[in-house]
RNA sequence: GGGCCGGUAGCACAGUCUGGAUAGUGCGGUGGGCUUCGGACUCACAGGUCAGGGGUUCAAAUCCCCUCCGGCUCGCCA
């Protein structure tokens, strides 16, 4: 498919003598892709856009492809055969590099929040889209597990806590109890600073305390993760950066790539907020360990590319970052892959002021919502139901323009209309017909513009996808997913299978290409629903 | 105050990069479709000053300028 569009601009470039990085093709709705170059065109010699469009179609040559001049537009429509064949090869992909996609990355001892779902989601999605590309990816799990407010914990820990910690919610009390208290005694702040600079001299009480809460900690995120399915996370904690950390500032402080500044040894940017390192008080900051990962991860994967799957407000703090990475030599392409922020219609999540949506609950809501839908149906297993609970919230968060801000509602774990279980359940019909009525054959022949538009839709695939990961937007993937769902309920509602081998055919394409899409985007195709 | 992002139907959103064909989709509302290859479906109708104003253009939701509203951010947190 790209081959045929790349071979149209190519033509269509020495025909106008346009470069080809300015010729850009619309898809869908006019034939399989479009221009509206001869409206340009026509504009700027005065001449007529229908004649220009219909003279620039008939020098159009590609094999496969057919140039209608339309309206004053060039409609490139692939012949049925092309079809089939795009059809029968909508995976084949070359190598391509090595990247390093940071995702998930929570902190710990903070419950798992609604909020920090959307970059376990959405660099999943970006890890299978980069992997079905052909490209190496390695994902990298930065947990936030250092910094000043393990020594708040630590405190904490010492004056109320004593072994009755057991959980994320029993750390996180301990942790609203020191900013509580902390209000009229100053004196907590210091003694919190006291702890974290003992922690990263590796004192012996401080490290066997927050060893303790990280392993509770990571035995709750680790639940998470086997109910939503990531399982290629490599463990790339903020903590085993410490000392890389430590010894990287004190390096680049020699070699002047770093300076102190008030007392701080900082890195200078091309913005006035310059990249802090380490702190007066002699302990580093999270950009240091930050830095130090960087580094880490391109000489140990020796990646072509960088991706930070974290939200839109630490922008500037990658921006920096990135600045940074250069000044230490480091000349990877580097990439902040910013998302919205979640919030909720009352205002801004706050786990202190209670007003939090966590994950389990949401989870539990959407179990619940697949239950009542699904009445008494029989067939439907355990982990059926699971996968549509899964689903619906996985496409809820990711259908999303990444970048745009969200209001956390309950619509989340919607099962009816733009949602993962009305996708989940046109592939479950697919698969069905499958089953029914076997593969069938292919015959374009036989076809009507209802297969053919079905079969436009399905070739469509490899453009969203191309798409989806240039724009690094997985959201384009779900928005294929639902029109190819809408066009194949209305192909089903029409045409009928049964007894026609070429529709058949087309079903079982449909039911590949769906399931493929869902996959995507994390989400499993149930058996029976 | 500076920087970045956003404002499209009652609600939630796509479309803005790269101006162009009738501004789309879902929820909610109203009214239809089961002699079913699975109704978590489907069809139709109602619903729009594309925040406001100005500009550029044959053509603006889309580009430029101004204003208003909301979010994020602006070194010793992560």
């Amino acid at each position: 498919m790209e081959k045929l569009v790349a071979d149209v601009r190519g033509q269509l470039a020495r025909h106008t003598g346009v470069p080809e990085e300015q010729i850009f093709f619309d898809s869908g709705r006019f034939g399989d892709f479009s221009s509206m170059l001869p409206i340009r065109l026509a504009k700027a010699k005065g001449a007529d856009p229908q004649q220009m469009a219909v003279g620039l179609a008939e020098k159009i040559k590609v094999s496969g492809v057919e140039a209608r001049g339309e309206q004053g537009f060039l409609n490139f429509y692939l012949t049925d055969k092309a079809l089939v064949h795009n059809l029968e090869h909508l995976e084949d992909f070359g190598q391509k590099g090595t990247m390093v996609i940071d995702y998930s990355s929570p902190n710990i001892a903070k419950p798992f929040s609604v909020g920090h779902l959307r970059s376990t989601i959405i660099g999943e999605s970006l890890r299978r889209i980069f992997t079905l590309l052909g490209w190496k990816v390695h994902g990298i799990n930065f947990i936030g597990d250092w910094g000043t407010q393990f020594g708040k914990l630590i405190t904490a820990y010492q004056i109320w806590g004593k072994g009755e910690v057991n959980g994320i919610k029993d750390m996180f009390d301990l942790y609203v109890k020191f900013h509580v208290a902390a209000e009229t005694e100053p004196k907590l702040e210091e003694l919190a600073r006291e702890w974290f600079r003992k922690l990263e001299e590796g004192d012996e009480e401080a490290v066997s305390i927050w060893d303790k809460f990280r392993e509770k900690s990571l035995e709750e995120f680790q639940k998470f993760y086997h109910k939503l399915d990531i399982s290629h996370l490599e463990d790339g904690s903020e903590s085993k950066f410490v000392k890389k950390a430590v010894e990287l500032v004190d390096d680049l402080w020699q070699r002047e790539v770093a300076e102190e500044d008030q007392g701080a040894i900082v890195i200078k940017t091309s913005t006035d907020v310059p990249l802090l390192l380490r702190k007066q008080d002699g302990t580093t900051i999270y950009a240091a360990r930050d830095l130090a990962s960087a580094i880490w991860r391109t000489q140990q994967f020796r990646p072509d590319l960088l991706l930070y799957v974290v939200g839109n407000d630490q922008k500037l703090h990658f921006k920096l970052l990135f600045e940074g990475l250069k000044k230490c030599g480091i000349n990877t392409p580097a990439e902040h892959i910013n998302f919205g922020m979640v919030s909720l219609p009352e205002g801004k999540m706050s786990t202190r002021k209670g007003r939090v949506v966590f994950l389990e609950d949401v989870l539990e809501e959407a179990w619940h919502r697949v239950g009542e839908v699904m009445g008494n149906r029989e067939g439907v297993s355990e982990e059926d139901r699971w996968k549509l609970a899964i689903g619906a919230v996985k496409f809820a968060d990711l259908k999303t323009h990444r970048t745009r801000d969200v209001i956390f509602t309950w619509d989340m774990v919607r099962m009816e209309g733009e949602t993962g279980p009305y996708v989940q359940y046109a592939t479950v019909r697919a698969k069905r017909i499958a089953e029914k009525f076997g593969k069938g054959k292919v015959n374009e022949k036989e076809w009507g513009d209802e297969e053919r538009k079905l079969a436009r839709q399905l070739v469509n695939f490899r453009m969203n996808l191309l798409d989806a990961a240039a724009q690094r937007r997985p959201d384009l993937i779900a928005k294929w997913l639902l029109v190819t769902t809408k066009t194949f309920n209305d192909y089903y509602e029409r045409c009928r299978m049964e007894g026609s081998e070429h529709r058949v055919w087309l079903a079982n394409r449909v039911a590949e290409a769906l399931s493929r899409g869902l996959n995507l985007m994390g989400i499993d195709v149930p058996a029976r629903m």
